[in-house]
DNA sequence: AGAACTTTGGATCGTCGCTCCAATCATGCT
DNA sequence: AGCATGATTGGAGCGACGATCCAAAGTTCT
């Protein structure tokens, strides 16, 4: 009995699971700490102290690894939710969720807009849905409904990440470099931009936070709007 | 008299704009023909029979160039609308000409969502603007509503891209990549994924264009549920 | 005609993702 | 115990990329 038991215990795999985990909590780091760009296969090398053989054998390409470092932080947010009671709220949680975690880590906005589909965007869509069905939405309006409501979040979200690069590659404090667009803004035509031009004086006021959720409800509205007319 | 005139036609910046728009056409070529990551300042230079200084005089960079195709492209749909006169045709009307657009040429969508702000967004974002007041929607309300309005049509951009992409990238054609997808969704676990499980099973009925419209008339009939209460 | 400037082609640079292989290490078999 | 098999590692090297740079060719003005 002792025997058999050493024998499940030999767990040949546990290393590379450990591994690759770490090795995509090395990629987090660094997209994290330097963004996009600054994710090299050669930084990695270096911050694991490694060489490339050891980071292919455990991921497939760069492209591996940016997905999965995007599932890491999707996943998180999604398990953190499950709790809410009210749909309503659910989905509102499930959004904010998304827009906070994205606003805290940039690159993956870019990469929920480059690779949707992947496992962490599956539950959120399936949260999505639950929830509409919830709602009492009818079973053939769940899709387009959940469609809209998805594909708006990976709107803001590569919009949000497009930001992000932009504040980066400026080189500026976010206050100068929101001063410096508000200005180009104010800058257009008020004939041909009035939108546009009226947009640059209030970007002050402006909170993209707030915006989002009031998408969200407008989205939400129309769903109830649609469904008992 | 003469000599005057043919001093006039001297016109030496022509040789520039026409320069910059021949090499800006030579890539929506090549985007076009076989997608974004062939566009290569080599591959440009190969298909104009020129050198990297003759481009690079002209364009600033790759992203440059990127960004300046996709407003080529974009630049014809927001052109080719304007005589709507009902103001909720002409909101469709503009997202539907997007749609096709970045439906005819994914790389689009892609550009899009890595760039938004290009100067033929900030055309569609008033356009959107302006038949969002012409339906009476009050001033305060109207950059919130357009904001969801837009985003949602960068989501699907950027997911129609993504496609394109996952299309292009199994080379296989459109059917069997779409048998393939389906049948992946239909074997998740019908009790974890119920609403995937199911979208597999009735992916053959799915149209992206119908879906898309119908995510605007929801988001249009939010707009109007929410200003009128 | 010659000076000043624009435009062009291509050699070249540094960096990237990735492949490949020799070495090291762990594991199971006899 | 000792060997063999396979997993894991580090790093040299490859081809391709975007971009720079400069000498040659062309154009415009004096």
């Amino acid at each position: 009995m002792a025997a058999m038991a050493n024998k499940a215990q030999r767990a040949p795999r546990r290393t590379e699971a450990l591994s690759r985990d770490v090795i995509v909590q090395a990629a987090v780091a660094i997209l994290d700490a330097e963004g996009e760009e600054a994710l090299t296969l050669r930084a990695l090398t270096v911050r694991l102290a490694t060489g490339y053989g050891a980071i292919y054998h455990h991921v497939a390409d760069r492209d591996d690894l940016l997905g999965a470092a995007a599932d890491h932080v999707i996943g998180r947010v999604v398990a953190d939710i499950g709790g809410v009671a009210d749909p309503r709220e659910a989905l509102r949680a499930v959004a904010m969720g998304l827009f906070d975690a994205i606003a805290a880590h940039p690159w993956v906005g870019a990469q929920l807009t480059r690779e949707p589909w992947r496992p962490a965007l599956l539950d959120v869509y399936e949260s999505v849905s639950a929830n509409l069905h919830a709602l009492d939405v009818p079973e053939r309006a769940v899709p387009d409904s959940a469609g809209a409501l998805v594909n708006y979040i990976l709107g803001v979200a590569g919009q949000n990440a497009a930001n992000a690069r932009a504040l980066a590659a400026s080189k500026l404090d976010r206050e100068t470099f929101l001063a410096n667009v508000a200005a180009r803004w104010a800058q257009l035509d008020p004939v041909r931009y009035p939108a546009m031009h009226k947009a640059g004086r209030h970007l002050r006021e402006h909170d993209d936070r707030e915006q989002f959720l009031a998408g969200i409800d407008l989205i939400l509205a129309g769903i109830a709007a649609v469904n008992h007319t």
